[in-house]
DNA sequence: AGTCCACAGGAAGGGCAGGCGA
DNA sequence: TCGCCTGCCCTTCCTGTGGACT
């Protein structure tokens, strides 16, 4: 065994066929020099942040569109760019990020954090982190532009009061010189704001349109040029990548990722190019890692309501919420597992029909009442993964 | 027209773990 | 150690609802 894995790590390094140059310039975070096909919103965002140079009071901004459309590429950019002027000061925020930025109080930290000060993770109460943050604030000499990426995600899960408190800061505290930024991927998002809220944070909109394929191929053909050797790439290999993620509501991430990964599965193989082979499999490949590194994440209740999902969909009649509660509950029992409440099991699949694991639609059926119609969204392939995963959590499937 | 099913999903609050200062 | 605070997961209780049945 021992003997093996060093031979293949010896093969891996002696492999005289490179594929990549600079790997990093695929990854998520990379900002390449030359942004593409965004030049409208470059100029837009920078128009309107400009006058915090000279201190000048800034709009706030909301920025909006769909996945991979380069809204956060973008604002990081422009904002770097700014910082680099100097006078101002640009702070970064993903409030999706689970435990780090997902809460009231857990953001406020993140935030504190940024202008150097350390705050515990939890204890304190809300109002005194309040107060740190606005001695941070007012001690600021800088101009502040607070950057809140996935903003929908945070109001989904706390309200918008907390939004109504930041927007408040320019007004309410004469020294403090704040704009804020919101990237949202939800365009209704604006419109379920209390309108005090929402007048204030879209004093400025801008709007990232989807990426159409040939937009996509140019932005492809700029990162291949700096992430592989010369001539690895087969002809026809980014136009048909740029295509896939044009069907994808032209999502750019994805784009970046099925070249990245089918790049790394030519190397592997030893193979000198990436074929249009390499790339279908990227794309299986893809999305099975991303739902079987979600299954495996899940909490094992929610694994015990996905598997009784699926259990019952094996059976091919139609599922509702009440037959998903009773096989779930066989399923506890079996495995020791404490049974949880109808309500609470309710919840755990509107989880599930965010993470995109299943579909449910409400259907009334009269007499016979009203339930949710639950349905699994993963493809035939994957589902085996997930299945293997779930026989591994529990003795009785 | 009224009833009633089988839930959906909001609101409130309990219990726990992690963390604070006194 | 104690009292107090937080987030998180969960329960309890509740009101709301579309449409088949009476």
């Amino acid at each position: 065994m021992q003997k093996s894995l060093k031979e293949l790590f010896k093969t891996y390094i002696e492999s005289k066929t490179p594929i990549f140059k600079d790997r990093s310039v695929l990854s998520h975070d990379y900002i390449p020099d030359i942004t593409l096909h965004r030049d409208e919103q470059i100029n837009q965002l920078a128009s309107i942040l400009a006058p915090a140079l000279k201190g000048e009071k800034v709009s706030n901004i909301f920025i909006y569109g769909s996945t991979g459309t380069g809204k956060t590429l973008i604002t990081r950019y422009v904002t770097s760019e700014l910082q680099e002027m100097g006078g101002v000061r640009v702070i970064y925020v993903n409030c999706k990020m689970k435990r780090v930025s997902d809460t009231e109080y857990r953001l406020l930290a993140e935030l504190i954090r940024a202008f150097g000060h350390e705050i515990p993770a939890t204890g304190l109460p809300t109002e005194e982190v309040y107060k740190t943050f606005y001695a941070c604030l007012k001690r600021e000499r800088k101009y502040i532009i607070l950057v809140l990426d996935e903003i929908d995600a945070l109001v989904k899960k706390i309200g918008d009061e907390m939004l109504y408190n930041f927007v408040r800061l320019g007004q309410d505290l004469p020294d403090v010189r704040i704009a804020l930024i919101g990237i949202s991927n939800d365009v209704g998002f604006i419109e379920s704001l209390d309108p005090r809220v929402r007048s204030s944070l879209s004093e400025e909109e801008i709007i990232f349109p989807p990426y159409n394929a040939g937009q996509l191929q140019d932005i492809l053909k700029q990162r291949a040029e700096k992430a592989f050797i010369p001539g690895v790439i087969q002809e026809g290999v980014l136009a048909k990548c740029a295509a896939l993620a044009a069907q994808e509501h032209g999502d750019a991430r994805r784009a970046i990722d099925l070249l990245r990964i089918a790049g790394e599965l030519a190397e592997r193989e030893g193979s000198t190019k990436i074929t249009l082979q390499h790339l279908d499999r990227a794309e299986d490949k893809l999305d099975l890692d991303r739902y079987t590194e979600l299954v495996r994440t899940l909490p094992k209740q929610s694994k015990a309501v996905l598997a009784a999902i699926i259990r019952l969909e094996e059976r091919g009649r139609e599922i509702q919420t009440g037959d998903v509660f009773s096989y779930y509950e066989r399923i506890c029992k079996a495995n020791g597992l404490k049974v949880l409440t109808n309500r609470r099991v309710s919840d755990l699949l509107a989880e599930l029909d965010m993470q995109g694991l299943i579909t449910t639609h409400l259907v009334s059926k009269g007499r016979y009442g009203r339930s949710r119609e639950i349905r699994i969204r993963i493809s035939k392939p994957i589902l085996e993964r997930i299945k293997a995963i779930l026989k591994a959590n529990f003795t009785s499937l």
